[in-house]
DNA sequence: AAACCAATCAACCGCATGAAA
DNA sequence: ATTTCATGCGGTTGATTGGTT
């Protein structure tokens, strides 16, 4: 079977889209749910390529994005986050409710990416004579021409080797824990002690080891990994202001809410908190991860 | 005012993955 | 076990915007 021809083989309606489309879409998810991005343009009359809609929904129509600048402490959830798992964009965005990949993505290429291959080398604020602005990245490096990808070797000389945990993502799609992952010790919360079949999400949900969870982009750190590495809270990373709380998850009054906002925090310090990880102290920038092993979505090698 | 350049970000592309057939 | 289908992800592109000369 040959790859289905892209939108532009078929007439299909490429660049920008305009709001009589952008209307269509919503409409059309408000009513029948996203899903079937296949079928979707043309049982909802648009014009376009069901990639393309389901990333216009994705990144842009979506009632929960967040619009405004990416916040202090959003950008350091990002800078850690990145520092912990390299470009997984996704599950960076997982951690930023509102926030896209693409967008995440877009914030590090141009913001922090410099911001951080300029903070150790401020001697190399050097000014374009030509300009009379300041260089930017890309002229650090005169044989290269300006382009995104020629800025990737400039900033992986700066970037520090991603942290190797034991992770796994949760998408909806995801229907059962790889069978290595162990939980450690029964753990408890605010709500009593977890059993040991349930995994702490985020957000105030648990989910069942055998059923499927529906939070797109999730993310457990397995502290049994961490072998006797001392962690801290900031490993664990603030989370942020805004929680969206899944709708098959109990309701929650005042208090609990607020403690739900927090619950990331909360549940990942009682995983590091166990018995096995009670020694706190470190900065996340000075631990040593470099016996850890990779098992982001992956087995070992 | 025009030209140039850098920065930004929406959108596209190809590939990987996993479910279903 | 293999193939097909549908979706998601990360890298890249290119249009637009804004600042400078």
């Amino acid at each position: 079977m040959g790859r289905r021809p892209c939108c532009s083989k078929l007439g299909l309606n490429r660049g920008a889209w305009t709001n009589l489309e952008d209307k269509i879409l919503t409409a059309y998810i408000k009513v029948h749910g996203e899903g079937d991005w296949y079928n979707l343009p043309k049982l909802a009359g648009l014009n376009r390529c069901g990639k393309s809609c389901r990333l216009r929904w994705v990144n842009y129509l979506r009632p929960d994005i967040k619009r405004g600048s990416i916040s202090q402490d959003e950008e350091d959830l990002i800078i850690k986050m990145h520092k912990l798992l390299g470009n997984r964009w996704s599950i960076i965005a997982g951690r930023l409710p509102g926030r896209t990949d693409n967008e995440i993505k877009n914030y590090w290429n141009t913001t922090l990416r410099k911001k951080l291959s300029e903070a150790p080398n401020r001697n190399n604020d050097s000014i374009n004579p030509k300009t009379k602005r300041k260089r930017s990245i890309p002229a650090l490096e005169p044989n290269n021409k300006v382009n995104n990808s020629n800025t990737k070797n400039i900033v992986k000389s700066h970037t520090v080797e991603p942290i190797k945990t034991k992770a796994f993502r949760f998408t909806s799609r995801v229907q059962k824990l790889p069978a290595l992952f162990q939980f450690p010790t029964p753990c408890t919360d605010k709500w009593g002690q977890f059993s040991e079949k349930e995994f702490i999400l985020n957000h105030g949900s648990t989910m069942d080891k055998d059923q499927t969870s529906q939070e797109s982009g999730d993310l457990i750190i397995d502290s049994c990994y961490c072998k006797g590495q001392q962690i801290n809270e900031d490993l664990m990373i603030k989370a942020p202001s805004t929680t969206t709380h899944d709708a098959n998850s109990p309701s929650l009054d005042d208090h609990d809410q607020h403690v739900s906002e927090n619950n990331w925090i909360m549940a990942s310090s009682n995983i590091i908190n166990n018995d096995h990880f009670s020694n706190i102290g470190d900065e996340l920038g000075e631990l040593d991860f470099k016996s850890l092993e990779c098992f982001l979505d992956l087995d070992k090698e």
